[in-house]
DNA sequence: GACCGTAGTGACACCGAGTGCCACCGGCAA
DNA sequence: TTGCCGGTGGCACTCGGTGTCACTACGGTC
């Protein structure tokens, strides 16, 4: 069983220094002509180091992905019962990506990898699972019912394909505001995709 | 390069052996836990005939989903242009999924490891993107938009969300036919979570 | 200073999925 | 019979991933 280890001071350091070999690597040669080992040796460690940092080779695309949901869970809980469940859905959505200027490119360098690479798309799906519980879990706080009834789960998977929508919409337009992107996609499915009459 | 063969007469048997040992092996013993060797054995060929007859572990499970896709789109394409556009969408997916009682045994199995199993869940996300876009095409169609713009996207990414929705509460109760578990998740999408007031 | 435990690392061996290559066997036409 | 050809099995290899062990560095403790 490989344990993956708490970060401690400079064990940030390695782990950030293998996480930009390989989103290099992928990003230049595509992330299954890439191997491990070449992922190592860019980042001056030894294969077997590379899986005490990442579970996976996917995994480090993925960065602080586990943080990522934690930080959107307790944005769910912080909004407002005043909006209605899907608005708040979309606040937290927008507010837990609201990266700073300096890391939306290797946000966009990450983003293009997941949504690109067969390979990552596949392991992304067992990533969102864990946002869809998230996210089911909040809808099912607000309206009363099972989190493994219709609406939460539907919720839950419908928003999350909106999210992964914005993001290809933001992906494709270098010019558009991911928030806007979020806003855009949320808007549609919340009022049951009025252009379609 | 491993070129996967047209099926002729005797051929096909031998794909449904292959298929039925693995699928049984999957459910009994876990996606995982089980080799392509045991898989082989118990179809009685070799290991490098599976690969002939499927190109992953994982297709096995999926038997012939390209085919499934092909129908779907066929049906969008036969919808009638009275009905909204979601509603085509739905009634084509209920169509494509309208299996006979005898099937109903093995698609159970079928979704059950698609959807418990992670590698499985994972390799989902690439079939499922044949089904987006054969979806974005329809709703571009219809409504005269592109294929990659926002609309037909987040349509077909949310009603795919629905109908994998659908067959969830459809595995968790055995009562619930598979058309009314869709045509639940469909209404629910299309009037934008009416529950949530 | 000698003695510890512990965290991080590298080296090695191993497993399983997937692929390329070649040799074999059956049927079938010339 | 001969030669071709589709399907097959065996083999060797790559690569992702895991378990194990030995080495080093470091921070106390006596």
């Amino acid at each position: 069983m490989t344990e993956i280890v708490v970060p401690t001071d400079a064990r940030e350091e390695t782990r950030a220094r293998i996480e930009q070999a390989a989103l290099d690597l992928f990003t230049a040669q595509g992330f299954e002509a890439v191997t491990i080992d070449e992922v190592a040796d860019a980042a001056g460690i030894s294969r077997r180091t590379f899986f005490r940092y990442f579970g996976t080779k996917a995994d480090a695309v993925w960065g602080d992905f586990d943080g990522h949901v934690v930080r959107l869970e307790a944005m769910l809980a912080a909004t407002a019962g005043s909006q209605s469940v899907l608005a708040s859905i979309c606040a937290a959505y927008v507010e837990v990506n609201d990266y700073d200027d300096a890391a939306l490119p290797t946000l966009r360098q990450r983003m293009r990898l997941i949504l690109t690479e067969p390979a990552l798309l596949a392991h992304s799906q067992v990533r969102y699972g864990d946002v869809d519980r998230v996210v089911a879990a909040h809808v099912a706080r607000r309206t009363g019912v099972p989190p493994d009834a219709l609406v939460p789960r539907l919720v839950a998977t419908s928003t999350r394909a909106a999210a992964t929508t914005a993001f290809e919409m933001w992906l494709a337009d270098v010019r558009l505001p991911l928030a806007r992107a979020l806003h855009d996609a949320f808007d549609e499915l919340a009022a049951g995709f009025p252009s379609l009459r």
